[in-house]
DNA sequence: GGCAATCTCCTTTTT
DNA sequence: GGAGATTGCC
């Protein structure tokens, strides 16, 4: 075992002076030339030498790797030298190339607590861990994959001191949003409509801090109009620091900011952490923004860093990613090599036709024409209707049929810009009957009864926790906002919570019986009695509240939850991990029964995924690109790269529907639009060869064919007979 | 007059 | 489901 290691250590040394010698001769090599090349190091390495070692390496793992590997996707997973980020178009296979690097780390270069993979989600990380283990057996047993958020909160849990966060909380973005709003709230300009709005002031902020911009050139970005307010503007977000550090809150951002400052500023900190690990990898890299490089960059002298992305999909830029910064890599990381990933497994040429020509339409140059390894298929459709409801049911009718003629439910993704573009298909599928998920937007830990009662155990967790005082005490009859601020003032300042319930049970509109419930719930053993007792005790309070919400539905959610508590020791720790990596209420259920459904899902959410057949729902004029992307300087590209995400979806059939009242003669695709600000509709002038075209509205004059006749016709009666 | 309850309108994307 | 406005209760 010794031995081994030793042996690794002097391989990844070996090959790094390799690299950098090659890297002394030609320096300059850049990543234009990437359309021809499937392989491109900065330093291209002498022919005879290198094109030998590259196949003997091959030959010398394939074995062990995945056999469906591919060639470009065994260079890229059994490559010795240093640093290296894998372009890699939709569908090329780039999860199933990081699992065999993690496979080809742990069997030939290190051992699997010494590899980080850092993913966007929750579900991508356990899957890429599940799969190696399947592979490896218990040698991959201590392979992580996180978050960005919950690999630097775990940092942060093992030695809090360094990073000066002791007992510190993480809030949530309602949380930041109920700080914000009582920080609004505060200014004497509160009722003016320039301020930006809690969410909005939210938004601004997080922006700033992920781009490591300053407030103004945060707000210039996101609500120019408000830039006139500034100075008020800087008093609440200020007002919001205050109140978090006083607090002891840690926002996302405050999460990823204190590790890579830390990590910044004090060497033996980075050199303690990065001697934990050997390798770095990292997946959607062209999501990352300037403060996950922030902690990213001091590591890049201590460890391989082994990046996968692709720039056409980059559609975080409201958080701050830059796609463009991908084509840097090079620069950013010293003694790197750029691979590429060119066949794509997924789709029928037909779809990504689609989609290559949506992309080629941008004034943008992503280099990228996928080609599929599947050859031809269906033509993609796009479906018009009048309104967004005979969307949905025509959708609807549309998966029954399917479902006739034998298919599952499964082999079906509906796919949204927005969690409320879903409403009308998901009351269709539900009058329906169809089984389905929804993934996007709400997550479980986030409806309102859930947190709820969720606030009772913040409480009795960290009885100084005010957000949760505030929730827990509005949930009782005759306690509004005031009453509630009020009393939490006189209790905060204590750290048990027993005194604070015996200041409490004097107050004359705050009930005992709530009181008593925390009572309870604190003296329970286990995070699982705690949560019973708190459902329990609550149940007739949420019952009068949800009566007409979905009640029953609501009931079973407490089931799932109380099912995951199971598992953690601490409230804290509980509350915690489902902040850090939400999930979804369909995502908890026990697997079996419901599996088979429709999945309809956001765009944003779709990331890494791929279905038989795929709708793409809503794309309307005004909804891609989306009419509200065009005020702030948010991109219309990135609108554009959100639609070609949704299009690269699809395994077999693609299926785009759309509504409203835009004309489109039925010879014709081509539509106009009046409006003005439709103008930069991504399907204005798309080609008709490249899909089919359905119109199922109703028959209007604009579709009626000019009839000439030449003779005129006497006006019927329209008098009622009498008799 | 102060505070709580109710009604109405609008809804980008996520850790 | 949330924010803001309005109504209604004490």
């Amino acid at each position: 075992m010794i031995m081994n290691k030793f042996f690794n250590k002097f391989k990844n040394k070996k090959n790094n002076d390799n690299n950098i010698l090659n890297s002394n001769e030609k320096p300059q090599d850049e990543i234009k030339t990437i359309n021809n090349e499937n392989v491109i190091t900065k330093n291209q390495e002498s022919e005879n030498d290198s094109e030998e070692k590259q196949i003997k390496s091959f030959d010398k793992y394939k074995i062990l790797l995945d056999e469906q590997l591919n060639k470009e996707q065994n260079d890229a997973a059994t490559w010795e030298g240093n640093h290296v980020l894998v372009l890699a178009g939709a569908g090329c296979g780039k999860t199933k190339t990081i699992i065999a690097r993690a496979q080809f780390l742990i069997e030939y270069m290190t051992s699997a607590e010494k590899v980080q993979i850092l993913t966007f989600t929750r579900k991508s990380a356990s899957e890429i861990v599940e799969r190696v283990k399947n592979k490896l057996g218990e040698k991959a047993n201590n392979l992580r994959a996180s978050t960005f958020h919950t690999w630097c909160m775990s940092l942060i849990r093992k030695a809090p001191d360094l990073f000066g966060c002791k007992g510190f909380t993480v809030i949530d973005r309602d949380d930041q949003l109920t700080i914000f709003r009582l920080a609004r709230s505060s200014s004497k300009k509160s009722k003016n409509p320039l301020i930006p709005r809690p969410g909005d002031l939210c938004d601004i902020y997080s922006y700033g801090r992920n781009v490591g911009c300053s407030l103004k050139k945060s707000i210039e970005f996101k609500s120019p109009e408000s830039i006139d307010e500034f100075d008020e503007i800087s008093k609440i977000v200020r007002n919001y620091e205050e109140k978090k550090e006083l607090r002891k809150y840690l926002d996302y951002d405050d999460i990823l900011d204190v590790v890579a400052t830390q990590f910044n500023n004090y060497p033996e900190i980075l050199n303690w952490i990065s001697s934990n690990y050997t390798d770095l990898l990292i997946d959607e890299f062209q999501d990352t923004n300037p403060l996950q490089w922030k902690l990213i960059n001091p590591l890049v002298n201590k460890l391989k860093l082994f990046c996968v992305g692709d720039d056409a999909q980059s559609i975080y830029g409201f958080r701050g990613a830059d796609f463009q910064s991908i084509h840097k890599f090079n620069e950013k990381v010293p003694d790197s090599s750029v691979l590429k990933l060119s066949l794509n497994y997924r789709s029928t040429q037909e779809i990504l036709d689609l989609s290559n020509w949506l992309l080629g339409k941008s004034n943008l140059k992503y280099n990228k024409k996928l080609i599929s390894n599947r050859g031809k298929g269906i033509l993609p459709t796009v479906e018009t209707f009048t309104n967004e409801w005979e969307e949905a049911s025509w959708i609807v009718e549309n998966l029954k049929e399917h479902r006739e003629e034998g298919e599952k439910w499964d082999e079906n993704m509906i796919l949204c810009r927005t969690g409320f573009s879903a409403r009308a298909v998901e009351g269709a599928l539900i009058e329906s009957k169809i089984p389905y998920v929804f993934i996007g937007g709400r997550k479980l830990f986030e409806t309102a009864h859930v947190k709820d009662v969720l606030s009772a155990l913040r409480i009795i967790a960290n009885p100084q926790d005010d957000l949760g005082w505030m929730r827990y005490l509005l949930l009782w009859g005759g306690v509004g906002d005031k009453t509630a601020s009020t009393a939490i003032d006189q209790i905060t300042k204590n750290d048990s919570l027993d005194q604070s319930i015996e200041i409490l049970k004097r107050h004359p509109k705050i009930s005992l019986e709530s009181l008593e419930i925390l009572k309870q719930g604190s003296l329970a053993e286990t995070t699982e009695e705690c949560f019973k007792i708190c459902v329990d005790g609550l149940y007739k309070v949420l019952e009068n509240k949800y009566k007409n919400k979905n009640w029953e539905q609501r009931i079973k959610d407490f089931d799932v939850i109380q099912r995951l508590s199971q598992t953690t020791t601490s409230i804290l720790e509980f509350l915690e991990a489902y902040i850090l990596e939400p999930i979804y209420l369909t995502e908890a259920l026990p697997k079996g029964n419901e599996d088979d459904v429709v999945t309809v899902i956001t765009i944003h959410s779709a990331k890494g995924a791929e279905c038989k057949r795929c709708y793409v729902l809503n794309v309307s004029p005004g909804g891609y690109p989306i009419t509200r992307s065009m005020n702030s300087g948010e991109s219309i590209e990135e609108e554009r790269r959100v639609l070609y995400v949704a299009m690269t979806r699809a395994k077999d059939e693609l299926i785009i529907t759309r509504s409203g009242n835009f004309s489109s003669a039925s010879s014709s695709s081509k539509i106009q639009i009046e409006d003005k600000k439709y103008e930069r509709y991504f399907l204005s002038d798309i080609k008709d060869k490249l899909f089919k075209n359905n119109d199922h509205r109703l028959l209007n004059n604009d579709n009626l064919t000019d009839g000439s006749f030449s003779r005129s016709f006497p006006k019927p009666s329209t008098k009622i007979d009498l008799e």
